[in-house]
DNA sequence: TGCAACGTACCGACCGGTTGGTATGTTGCA
DNA sequence: TGCAACATACCAACCGGTCGGTACGTTGCA
């Protein structure tokens, strides 16, 4: 759910650059539809490298999503919005945050996870497992600024629900995004997802009143 | 996004024997993952008849869209919220179907055109094309509705941005409900999703206020 | 210091099976 | 009799995965 990082390193050995070309290839076409001849093309190494670092196709599934959730997790937990004093601000720093990163072709901006979990989520274990993990994951970066936010607005509701919510509108934003003919509707689309999401927050926790 | 019907009658063709096969396989595996003796196996054909109804694979993923399309679009056009007078409760009635709809394992409730545009949105444009009209159409109609509610509120929102939101967290609720370990806690996970929506519907129109 | 033993990273030819798709019947009803 | 609706048999390409081998760095002992 998060675009490349813009100075990611050149990754170096064979083994990141097989798990870069799974993050560029399974975005764009899905888990089934990337074979492991053309990810070895992508990474520029041979089959013999792959099935040296994986033991089969499907390891590397699981694998990139735990590869997926490391490389992104850090840039929540280390993005200037942490800073903000008040719970509610900070969780919509973060929204702002991700309303920024969406631009370019969605599948620069979409998550490997959210597309893996779809195709594997009855046929793989290891993957869905790998996916649920950094999907909930990430939700649980923010189930104590809900916390936080609840007891000092005073307002009913559950933490780990409004965390998963938030997730659920930013996966169901990048297939909707998918749908649109232009990538710059794609960006439009997700990007107005979001927003709503910011807005029910706002009227939840009563920052906002209806008219 | 729609479970299949409990008395929707035997498909009699062989056509549509394939459709309701693709219908089955691909919400659980995904369309890539899916082959074409799969789906001739599931449907009790051979491969014979499915290249007699269908020009190519990827020709039988863009007719699954709009077969999916037409077999639930009636279900919601005729549906009893359809009566309601007041269009804020005619939507609130909506979501209350789609919440009921979902039960069992996730397969069955989840959406074929969320899931296959996932995998061809780059590669397949017939297939996206097609799954992109049968989820914007779904979304097209409530856009009367929410006018209505708007104008009858006095709200200042957009009708189709918010008939698009909609789509969003449904999408969005699929996917997560796929992380789930139980299909029960994929259904409470599901439907929950869509409590959210609801309540950001009632906040928004005003009909509910935060503390 | 020198060198044998070993581990790791990687190569690319190859294998059996599966894939989407085709060519050629056969069947049964209008 | 003709033609749509199937079935059967088959194909070349591609699939995930294996395997024997190489290049090279490290270790440990005489």
């Amino acid at each position: 759910m998060i675009p490349n990082r813009p100075f990611r390193p050149a990754p170096l050995s064979a083994r990141d650059r097989l798990l870069e070309a799974g993050v560029k290839l399974i975005r764009r076409q899905g888990y089934a539809a990337t074979s492991v001849g053309e990810l070895c093309a992508e990474a520029g190494v041979t089959k013999g490298a792959f099935f040296h670092h994986f033991e089969s196709k499907e390891a590397l599934g699981a694998e990139l999503a735990r590869y997926w959730s490391n490389s992104t997790s850090g840039f929540f937990t280390d993005a200037p919005f942490r800073q903000i004093e008040d719970p509610l601000d900070r969780i919509l720093g973060y929204l702002d945050l991700r309303i920024a990163l969406i631009g370019g072709p969605t599948e620069s901006f979409s998550c490997v996870a959210g597309t893996m979990i779809q195709e594997s989520f009855r046929s793989s274990e290891p993957i869905r497992a790998a996916c649920r993990d950094s999907i909930l994951g990430n939700a649980n970066l923010f189930v104590e600024d809900f916390a936080e936010a609840i007891a000092s607005y005073g307002v009913d509701a559950d933490p780990s629900s409004l965390s998963l919510h938030m997730q659920v509108v930013i996966q169901g934003a990048f297939i909707l995004a998918k749908t649109q003919d232009s990538d710059e509707r794609a960006v439009a689309m997700a990007r107005e997802s979001l927003l709503h999401l910011k807005h029910y927050l706002t009227l939840l926790f009563g920052r906002e009143t209806a008219r």
